[in-house]
DNA sequence: CTCCCGATAT
DNA sequence: ATATCAGGAG
């Protein structure tokens, strides 16, 4: 493994280059408030944001406050969220975490991480998402594509999500964390692919160490 | 580490 | 048939 400051200046290269790539890198989830991000990101676990997006709208309409999805009973919540898979630990989770927001935190997603780890149903993962995408604050997502990602960029070994956060909190600048984030995420879903990433149209090849080190990719 | 779990791509 | 999808809890 290269150094931490060598690990730095590749990062930031392959930051430049892909914040040109994908300059609407943003989270795909469709939300229009904390609250329904929660959501999003509870019911996005292993599936993708497209099909999040489809079953969303309807329970947005129906469900406007955490209250409204607190009471929501657990066999109809299941019911409507079927279709994303794990369908009774997130109708479980929606309504215990809405039912602690709407006890003690006036119905409002705290936009403090520390607050926000603590609640049923919230990991590091989405509470990173909601500091980034709801409160504008600094956060690194680590999802199934940063994982990936950051293991083939070099950037980390871990496999451990909290420590692969951890790794790469040190080689991006705290004020670049967001962007990173999303970038990474985008060039996973558009062109590092879990399957069979397309390396010869990636724009970030040249600093790639797996790029040739894999027959597997095209 | 295992379990939860449906939908889609390969 | 199997891997994968913006994970979290026990």
């Amino acid at each position: 493994m290269e150094s931490t400051g060598k690990r730095k200046e590749r990062a930031a290269k392959v930051l430049k280059v892909l914040k040109k790539t994908y300059p609407d890198a943003r989270c795909e989830l469709d939300f229009s408030n904390p609250l329904e991000l929660v959501i999003g990101c509870i019911l996005s676990a292993q599936c993708t944001d497209k099909r999040v997006n489809s079953v969303t709208p309807a329970l947005f309409a129906k469900y406007r406050t955490a209250a409204d999805w607190a009471a929501a009973p657990q066999a109809v919540l299941e019911q409507e969220l079927h279709s994303t898979g794990f369908f009774r630990s997130k109708a479980k989770n929606i309504r215990a975490l809405c039912r602690l927001l709407d006890e003690q935190y006036g119905g409002q997603v705290p936009d403090d991480f520390d607050a926000l780890v603590k609640l049923p149903g919230i990991g590091r993962k989405t509470a990173n998402v909601l500091m980034v995408s709801a409160f504008g604050k600094p956060g690194i997502v680590v999802d199934t594509h940063m994982k990936r990602l950051a293991n083939r960029l070099g950037f980390t070994r871990e496999q451990n999500p909290d420590k692969i956060e951890k790794e790469l909190q040190k080689i991006i600048p705290r004020k670049e964390w967001g962007a990173f984030s999303h970038a990474m995420v985008f060039h996973g879903r558009r062109c590092c692919y879990a399957r069979k990433p397309a390396c010869s149209q990636c724009p970030v090849r040249e600093w790639c160490p797996s790029r040739e080190t894999d027959n597997a990719r095209a």
